[in-house]
DNA sequence: CAGTTGTTTTGGGTGATTCAAAACAACTGC
DNA sequence: GCAGTTGTTTTGAATCACCCAAAACAACTG
């Protein structure tokens, strides 16, 4: 299911292939969470000429598309990851800013109560979860 | 509890107690969400030589003493709000950016899990929810 | 293979926030 | 009360992430 190639994605979802936008969604491939800056480094790497404004636009691009998500914990820039389809959740921690993914610890998958709290038509839940990250917490141990 | 007036939980924060500190304090004791413009605009009301960045170091203070609650959602410039010390949630209209409190939906409290997840000590767990208000509901039904 | 549509490049611009130095005001002890 | 010390506010400028627009360019259509 996530055997298809980057171009193949971006086909099936209905957007022209080019060869920053593959280069971009390949460079989202792995795990971790990416700013602009960040992938744009990554797409350099193997596409010189692509430029840090062609990057913006191919990242929202594919996270209009969905094949991209998009998250903004507070005090960082907005980061990209290629995980996408399962609603998980993030820790961030509050010394270096590291982000992990973490399952819905709460037990339903999407952890989203559909109430109609103040009028609201609720339609997602994002929970972000702030703590020490390993590293900070040996650090500041000692 | 919150009969205090503004100065008197500025001093027993342990903070100097100026006129741009209280009336930024008071312009939060309300309900709402100010980002800096905003609390910048009410404080020139009754403070009109107070600066904007003057209002960005209260902020910091504030918050920092726990008396404000600073959030940052996607999409929108950071905001400001009087309650404090309840882990309640929000909502934020996806359209017009309203941002609504929400008492915590799960059950617990802190609607923390205490897991270790990942190597993370947690000590903080935020939820955002995205939804439509009943503003912007009633406008996309037409 | 030419046309059409949409993407990328290039260059500029904006808004939110932060930084730094100097002027100033709140709390301390006298 | 009053001067000193410490920390705050003012003033002015700078930064950072991100967006906008026009022109050059490339992907898919028939």
């Amino acid at each position: 299911m996530d055997t298809e190639t980057a171009p193949e994605r971006i086909r099936a979802a209905g957007l022209k292939v080019t060869a920053p936008r593959s280069a971009v969604l390949e460079a989202l491939s792995g795990p971790g969470h990416l700013d602009a800056e960040a992938v744009y480094e990554r797409v350099r790497q193997t596409l010189p000429t692509t430029s840090l404004q062609a990057v913006y636009g191919v990242l929202a691009a594919l996270t209009g598309a969905g094949l991209v998500r998009r998250i903004e914990p507070a005090g960082s820039s907005a980061l990209y990851e290629g995980r996408t389809g399962d609603n998980h959740h993030h820790l961030v921690c509050t010394r270096c800013h590291t982000v992990a993914d973490v399952d819905c610890v709460v037990g339903e998958p999407p952890c989203l109560e559909p109430s109609d709290a103040g009028g609201f038509a609720i339609h997602t839940a994002e929970v972000t979860f702030w703590g020490l990250c390993a590293d900070c917490r040996s650090e500041t141990a000692v």
